[in-house]
DNA sequence: CTCAAAGCTGGCCGATCGGTCAGTAACTGA
DNA sequence: TCAGTTACTGACCGATCGGCCAGCTTTGAG
């Protein structure tokens, strides 16, 4: 049996065992099996198991930076705003590569390509806290940035009690009220 | 050489690598090397690698029961307000245990130990979400609950711009401002 | 002084890991 | 028809993993 589009089977079933069980705790073996193919098979089309966790994260990445890139030109009002939104929807959208890497964050810190994601991330922060500098609205701007992702971490063990256009706004309606100065 | 307090060099060494590189990116061998001693004596001193994880959560899973009780008797509001304080000085005080437990989430979900700490954390959701029940107040609590000690996970790669009572009153303040129903 | 318990070591075990390699079946353009 | 490329397999490799065990010191009570 020959198949045209194994690549991106494996890409998927990788997704989904490293979101169980973790980069680490997931074996090129376990995906194989998984995949219905050989482990050879995985490594015919990616060069490591490095490299299928670097292909499957690269999409989320690449919309990160986009979402940076469009921020970029915006005043600080609405670029909070578009940064909210844009976070919130880039976390829904990516649940299963964020479970991934919050999975494994610690030893992904150390990864050159995710160095990038923590300057994009700090960025955002940047937007989010205003101009106000206060240790308040830096920290709320931390807690919102940290908070959505792990939301959509969470969300898929055992939070099905919205639908995702009820958890959108949800979201948006609480981070926006988190970062919001006093009245 | 004979040392007394072997054990907790053990506890500690192992939190620390643990954070820095996950549990299972730490191995028996690297511990033994950093409390200087043998890969037999950790052994000795615990059952298995995965005692050794739980002894250093006991602790903080502990407190996190503790702080269950203390809310148990508690109107609403107050009980809220207890929450939010309780649970920031629970989630700076164990940094370095949160942190573990961040970076190896996935597998550890499904250790029974860890299903008790499922279940308080549901619990104290409840009360910060209070009894209006609307989504935006679900979602908003498990946004503080998740950000809370995400941030705690990230404060100690390069966020030690604040004191910890700046950090411990911003976040209160940002935690309470999400919370809070608009006015 | 004796001796058992506590604390610890080096060496070893089977299992599993990521990765390599020679070989093969199927498809494809010349 | 046939050479060449693509997609894939099974067997195998060295390294590393968690864990076990026989035996060696050190300590302290009787």
């Amino acid at each position: 049996m020959v198949r045209s589009n194994t690549r991106e089977e494996i890409l998927t079933s990788a997704t989904r065992l490293f979101a169980a069980s973790g980069y680490k705790g997931t074996s090129l073996h376990d995906i194989a099996v998984d995949v219905g193919c050989s482990k050879a098979a995985l490594l015919y089309h990616f060069d490591s198991k490095e490299a299928i966790l670097t292909q499957l994260c690269a999409p989320a990445i690449a919309e990160l930076e986009q979402l940076h890139d469009r921020l970029e030109g915006l005043e600080s009002a609405p670029a909070r705003t578009a940064a909210i939104e844009g976070f919130v929807d880039l976390s829904m959208r990516y649940r299963k590569e964020i479970q991934v890497i919050y999975g494994d964050l610690p030893g992904l810190l150390q990864q050159p390509s995710f160095a990038r994601v923590h300057l994009l991330t700090q960025r955002l922060c940047e937007i989010l806290a205003g101009p106000s500098g206060t240790p308040v609205s830096a920290v709320a701007a931390k807690l919102v940035l940290a908070g959505i992702p792990a939301i959509a971490f969470a969300v898929d063990q055992g939070m099905h009690c919205y639908s995702d256009e009820e958890l959108r706004a949800a979201l948006i309606e609480a981070a926006t009220r988190a970062l919001a100065p006093p009245t």
